[in-house]
RNA sequence: CGAGUAGGUCGGGCAGUCGCGUGCGUCUAUGCCGAAAGGUGACGUAUGAGGAAAGUCCGAGCUCCAUAGGGCAAGGAUAACGGGUAACGCCCGCCGAAGGCGACUUCAGGAAAAGUGCAACAGAGAUAUACCGCCUCGAAAGCUAUUGCUUUGGUGUCAAGUUGAUGAAUUGUCGCUUGCUUUUUUCAAACCCGGCGAAAGCCUGCUUUCGCCGGAAGAGGAGGAGCAGCGACAAACAUGAGGCUUGUCGCUUUAGCGGCAAGUUGAUAAAUUGUCGCUUGCUCCGACGAGGUAAGGGUGGAAACGUGAGGUAAGAGCUCACGGGUGAGCAGGGAACUGUCUCAUCCUGCAAACUCUAUCCGGAGCAACACCGUAUAGGAGGACAUCAAGGCUGGCCCGGCUGUCCUCGGGUAGGUGGCUAAAGCGCCGUGGCAACACGUCGCGUAGAUAGAUGACUGUCCAAGACAGAACUCGGCUUACAGACCUGCUCGCAAC
RNA sequence: GCGCUGUUAGCUCAGCUGGAUAGAGCGUGUGGCUACGGACCACAAGGUCGGGGAUUCGAAUUCUCCACAGCGCG
């Protein structure tokens, strides 16, 4: 992830979830805010309610694979955070990536593909 | 072959592509970010979660705080005995108890004879009782010629309490076998008697012990019949009711059986009143007091150790025989403990009730702690300024604070260390029943700090369970798809 | 990392220094009352006392191992 960095103090969440656009679904939900840079940031969060500590791991890693895999179609200037809500223990791989692009399509972050 | 029991090992494998953490090496990235400490790239290479990493139930290392050293109290933990270990509440061996045909499993398994407490209901009585009963002595009443024998309690328009339409009593069927009666048969411990045989002892025909046979006695157990009781179901009862308990009368060979009042309101249900009987208390009258006893008395988890005999006024471990428990001695064993021994005997259970005995425990935790440490705020000391102005304190004046620079110490955000080599793991050998100890050789194997293991594809099989390190070890507990190995036990079959 | 508390009827709580049928209020159902409904009166149903094991004659209560929920300190 060489244009990414994460997000880490409880400050930059909090302003995230208060004034950041957001979108949901079963799987996801993601808040996003314009920054002033040209590199993105992003934060996962995965709480005690999806599932026991390896449950958790196993579903902040395939979000994080998701992101990676997907990075380039992204707009730049991004702070995201990214929730997991409890039937992401249950859903593959593909369906978090789906869900995931569904979402920041939502929101106007993917870039316009040429046709 | 089947069933079981104890222990151990493994916990998806292989190949490819992309991606992540850490160590090492190379590269003018000699660049960038930051005030500093410090952080940051690309390529190559090596390496990267568990048997429980979990729960946080114990024990240690390490660090800081407290503490001269030791003891007592309080609080907490542990609990047969011996050993292992750095230590433990862990492990091994062994003893005892319980369960299992057995291999084996389970046990907070010290003290109830230091003391206190608790044991509902039921029951006369719950750790000691005296209600009934039995017996003695005296008293009174009645009968009798006397010795003597019999009896020693009733009563009330008093008060309180109690079951029944949630179906009583009754009848029928089935079941239980709780109590009692009777009868017959059978089994039967110890004690007692007789006979035969054997052994031992001496006083040589007796004693003791053991075995066999028979007799007597017969606690107790089993079976049959009957009576009562209890439980279930059904019938009948609304044209309807009594039961339990107690008393009295009658009948019967026994257990036992039978008889002994009536209404109101209301459709029903609910409800109210009355009556009868019983128990306890109270009132009145009357002709009974003192003591002994723990055999018997339907209960209960448990009733002064059990059975029999003697003994006694009646009785009692009061005495004796047999059998059990506990304590002391003796013998064996390293100890717990064991015993065809001796003596004593205060003989219910509970200490996961208080308590007593023995042993152990200072507290907190890696967000510990150490080092570096900016701006701002703030502490101590020194130097300069305090001419002037402003602000605060103050009614006013004086005085103090508020200024600049330097030094020192503490220390927040942040950063670095702590951080992984450790009471380490594996093979073999020696000692030991074992836990474990010692020795040789080899390996030496994650270290993050918003926290690294994922995604995709192919292939094989038994189709992948429980589950993610956070300072580190030793245990315990809990979760877990399955696969494999070893020892042992029981049953069946064949040789 | 270190600690604490709780779990009882559909809901909110008693009972916890062992003693047998586990209670109270609200709610639910049935009946009465009323022309009808509410209120009121009476009755009833509803409980693995979070789960397993142990101690005891007897456990909601004591001990122990788990599960779930909630809270505190650094």
């Amino acid at each position: 992830m060489k244009n990414t960095v994460s997000i880490k103090r409880n400050n930059d969440f909090r302003a995230l979830y208060k004034r950041g656009k957001s979108s949901v679904s079963p799987v996801l939900a993601i808040y996003a805010r314009k920054n002033k840079t040209t590199s993105n940031r992003i934060g996962i969060t995965v709480s005690t309610k999806v599932g026991k500590a390896h449950v958790r791991n196993r579903v902040r890693r395939r979000i994080r694979e998701a992101y990676r895999i997907n990075e380039t179609s992204f707009k730049k200037g991004i702070d995201m955070v990214i929730v997991a809500r409890v039937r992401a223990a249950e859903v593959t791989f593909h369906e978090i990536e789906k869900n995931l692009l569904l979402l920041t399509e939502k929101l106007g972050l993917l870039l316009e593909v040429q046709e």
